[in-house]
DNA sequence: CTAAGAATGTACGAATCTCGACCAAACCTC
DNA sequence: GAGGTTTGGTCGAGATTCGTACATTCTTAG
């Protein structure tokens, strides 16, 4: 789970071994069925540059463990020709388990290799609780009402936390109003309970997994998954792989200053991009500008209010989606990830607040022959996090050892 | 020279082969010896997990072709034992052709591959000009001026260029001071004039580059090169890989917003990073305070003037490595890449101004086990651009495969 | 209805690489 | 000088991919 501490030395790359190139070419056979979907064994043996004959060799023990399953045969090209087998991963196989840990809330789900969510269940816990051990007790409730009672197959578990995480160890470094969860080293003691691999990242990070496995994210080398609505948070996919910094510390772009000097951030420092591109912000301008319902205004309802010609509505609808676009428009300077996929509140602003950002973005960029930059919702909806904490799993088990 | 476009299919992955696992292994080994310098063999093995078999089989072409040499047997270990003959690159081999190229200003050099500078050269040309070929030319020149007549070694040429880029066909998108050179393929164009591989990137990439081949990024797995002084860019080493972004667009950090409604900036937005934390700003708040020689302050003069006690110096003094502080603990934030290597401008502020910076991204940070960022200068010194057009090239050629 | 054409999936030998074991060389300690 | 330790080289075994040839299954033409 380590990737490289701050200026530690690089560990030296081991050399690539028979064995690993086997190990490494089924991953990559996997990996271009995620990227792109069901293939024939000649397709893939068209993508990969290996001979069918290679490629069979690679799937046949992944179809006799039933991780595979060969789809119906395929329509035949025109002139004729044996019909492709289509292979995808079986619907129940490779079950990995997910959890969503927030502050008062867990939710856990049984994930499928290709992406079906074979069960779910929730609990419950009082956010602001000293007794860390009930919350892993939670966390083994509810994680035991989804996983099967045969846990050969399972890969393992995956467990997305709304706070500051180590990814190293697995533990909680802070949760903003879960104070009490505070240094929790969450993921060995559920790995000693379930007797599983687990593998704990920050929340958005894992989003961004659920986008890159089974969302938008799918066959796309860069982009970054954003979440916004209480707070707002970062992961980023870079030339296909996920970015993390040392021990998990990156993606806290909520904290990046866009306005210094600018407004007090319960960070403590001014003019965070949390201070202008949060629910705080829009419940502030909107009760500043008397709308109805300022104080649970949403994305949602400004967009419904706008469309409503509501006075005021359109203007703070444009304000909010230029803040949106502020720090969108620096990531793409500096990383030019090329995609992004906001999760949470926004997508509720529907297109007109899609574009809104897009253009925002698009007009704050000098023209590069790389392209405009794409804003997208996610069409994950509420499954993302949870469908990124099996991806978690998946990017650890699929990483290529080479 | 690919990396994806935006949002474009990932290229399949292609399969390892026993032929490119040589190829892969080859890589592995040269890049240990970048990383931690000279090795012997039986290091090398203990290093890559492989056998002293294995390494000797893989050596020994490399010795033959007098890429690499046995350098003097090394102290024996206490207890005994046979001595290591520790393998390095010689001195003078595997030359590789590096370009700098600024407004008015061409360097070349040549660099072999341990990165010793065995020649250089330089060309003027005037910087507005609209005669783009007379600009090819002069490249030419400086290059034939330091290649070898016996070119069968070259291994290729870098193009280090001060304004944005094209890396996807190594053209010249815009330069800031230099509009006659807009979308020139120079890339192509020297590569047709020399017969040689010819690779053109982004100058603070370039000096990444340099940093990670041959400086303070050796070995170290992630880090951000930054370059300062009349403009600010940053070239980023992610695990161990230089990010480009689609055709090279990312690392205009410059322009990305921190103070959002501040001072215009020339590329016609407000607040860009470069308003405060480049020559400019120094020189107008130099005036402001009425500092003697404020039109032509630099972070060196200021350093002597602030050490003197000079009225209002110490005061800009720490405002500039503040400005300087925001931009990185904003990386810092997103990328954690923790470390910073700065280029340019700021070095000559020497020890006094780097720990200041260093203090400034520190407060501005909450504390996460993945450690403090360091914040370090160049030791390069004006080497690091040309250094890294030779790593621009080792970064192609070394490209593992895999 | 039959035969040719086309594409998929499988079987077998050749080539290549790494691994493991063994051996000679060089140095230190006793 | 003998024994131990480490380095570097040699050789056969095992494993994997590649190239080629072959069986299978569908379309299309006559």
């Amino acid at each position: 789970m380590t990737l490289g501490e701050a200026g530690a030395n690089r560990p030296a790359p081991t050399l690539v071994s028979p064995a690993m190139a086997v190990e490494a070419n089924r991953a990559r056979v996997l990996q271009a069925l995620y990227d792109i979907g069901p293939l024939s064994r000649a397709d893939l043996a068209r993508l990969t540059g290996a001979t069918r004959a290679t490629i069979g060799a690679i799937v046949l023990p992944l179809l006799e463990r039933g991780l595979l399953v060969e789809r119906d045969p395929a329509p035949v090209a025109p002139g004729g020709g044996k019909p492709a087998r289509p292979l995808f991963f079986s619907p129940t196989s490779w079950p990995i388990g997910s959890v969503h840990l927030r502050p008062g809330r867990i939710d856990a789900a049984l994930v499928s290799a290709g992406g079906n969510v074979l069960a779910t269940a929730q609990e419950q816990f009082p956010a602001r609780t000293r007794d860390a051990g009930s919350v892993v007790d939670a966390v083994i409730r509810a994680l035991d009402a989804v996983l099967p009672k045969e846990r050969d197959d399972l890969v393992g578990v995956g467990i997305a936390v709304g706070g500051m995480v180590d990814t190293d160890v697995g533990s909680i470094v802070a949760i903003n109003l879960a104070p009490g969860l505070a240094g929790l080293p969450l993921g060995p003691l559920v790995s000693d309970r379930i007797g599983l691999p687990v593998f704990l990242d920050l929340h958005p990070r894992a989003q961004a997994l659920g986008d890159r496995w089974f969302g938008q994210g799918r066959g796309v080398s860069s982009f970054a998954s954003i979440y916004t609505g209480e707070a707002i948070g970062v992961g980023m996919v870079l030339d296909g792989a996920i970015h993390r910094g040392p021990k998990g510390s990156g993606g806290e772009i909520g904290h990046t200053i866009v306005q210094a000097g600018g407004q007090q951030c319960r960070c403590g420092r001014r003019g965070c991009w949390e201070t202008i591109a949060t629910h705080r912000w829009l419940r502030a301008e909107a009760g500043r500008l008397g709308l109805p319902a300022a104080r649970t205004m949403t994305t949602g309802t400004l967009a419904r209010l706008a469309a409503k010609g509501h006075p005021g509505a359109d203007e703070l609808f444009e304000n909010y989606a230029y803040n949106l676009a502020l720090g969108i428009a620096n990531l793409q300077q500096i990383l030019a990830p090329g995609l992004f996929i906001l999760h949470g509140d926004v997508v509720f602003g529907g297109e007109a607040f899609r574009s809104a950002i897009e253009r925002n973005v698009r007009a704050a960029l000098p023209p590069h022959p790389g392209g405009e930059p794409r804003i997208a919702f996610s069409e994950l909806q509420d499954r993302a996090t949870l469908l990124g904490g099996a991806g978690l799993v998946l990017s650890h088990s699929l990483q290529l050892a080479v």
